[in-house]
DNA sequence: GTGCAAAAGTAGACTTAGTGCAATATAGCA
DNA sequence: TGCTATATTGCACTAAGTCTACTTTTGCAC
């Protein structure tokens, strides 16, 4: 499942990686909005053209990093047999744990900038939140079947609602300079409060009627 | 509160229209992409600087009609004294009934339209994502103060995720052709059933442990 | 190895969004 | 009537993304 054709394919895929890092490194260092595509076609030594062969725009650049993980919770939910909210729980508190960056809390350099760099920059932000949609949507086809449609489209919509919000809270906290050791004990106690909420639903504190 | 300073600020906001007004026409007759922001300013009869003065992106043209409810939910909790859930549920409910634009259930055909422009329309679409998060935002603000800081966040995102659930599954039955009387009921069971949700918890549907 | 078809890459012109700047016109007011 | 602030304009400029035609490279058959 590797090498499907052999020379052409690894080729390709090493081309993509040094656009793509060319791409990054420059982030990091100027800023997105101050670097144009020529220059980073010139740095990674491909024409203006190819890159765009490669990524169909600019901010792909950058989001093809994330882009991978969308389905996660959706998958998370079709391998459980069990109750679907206990093992996305499990699942994410198991991402704390391991300081996945899917949850937020992982303060290796690279991972922080960037986090940053995408909330810095308006257009990056706007590709997160799309992609945000496309796990709502994989995750509502999961559910729907263990639970009636509407049901599955309410649940999925309120559970990434939450999961993303954890994990923004995560990762600003992370951006501002604490350790994901030190951020650590109060996002474990967020995510049970996040998941608790999810469960018994919001009656007790906001009232209902 | 209506003319500050008189004439001027009557003009400007004439200026405004009439920009907005062609762009929204063209738009609609030829698509967001295929309409320039030359061919606006020459319709409005205005020159193409002068159109990025009144709007700061092309996407504005369209967003600017929507982004004035950004707040509505942080301003109807703000608003009621008594149980937040219960208020936000009345409110949405009113809406549905009074087929308000903000539920989806509006079958007014610029609204219609306007709505299919917007979500056949990537970047109008990545614009209309935006809105919901300063949404989300403004409601953990108003929650805040009924509720601890982190509790406010979460219950925030999850109902901002069910009403915005709900208003796009109303919206997306109107732009299929149905009218807005024919899924009145539907539309009504749905909310009742995502307020339900959220007030009570997935617990009994999803499972917790 | 040689040659050939298909795929990948390149060059350069073109369209359009959005900005900066300097010049002009106009509303409000003395 | 003239002064000032603000609105408007024209023009040149940068940069993203597309189009087309051309060249290089790869996989493969012989």
């Amino acid at each position: 499942m590797d090498e499907p054709t052999g020379l052409r394919e690894r080729k390709k895929q090493r081309t993509r990686e040094a656009i793509s890092n060319a791409a990054i490194a420059l982030f990091f260092e100027h800023g997105f909005d101050q670097v144009s595509i020529s220059r980073i076609a010139q740095v990674a030594e491909v024409s203006r053209r190819t890159l765009f062969a490669y990524f169909p725009a600019k901010e792909d650049l950058v989001l093809h990093r994330i882009a991978d993980h969308e389905t996660e919770s959706a998958r998370i939910v079709r391998d459980h047999p069990g109750a679907p909210l206990a093992a996305l729980r499990a699942h994410f508190m198991d991402g704390l744990d391991r300081r996945d960056p899917i949850t937020g809390l992982c303060d290796v350099p690279a991972a922080v900038a960037l986090y940053r760099l995408i909330m810095g920059t308006p257009s990056l932000a706007a590709g997160m939140l799309r992609y945000r949609g496309s796990s709502e949507v994989a995750l509502a086809e999961a559910l729907r079947e263990r639970a009636p449609e509407l049901t599955a489209r309410l649940a999925a919509a309120q559970i990434m609602a939450v999961q993303w919000r954890l994990a923004e809270d995560n990762q600003q906290l992370i951006a501002d300079g604490t350790s994901a050791d030190d951020a650590y004990p109060a996002a474990v106690d967020a995510a049970r409060q996040g998941f608790e909420l999810l469960s018994k639903g919001l009656e007790s504190i906001l009232g209902t009627d």
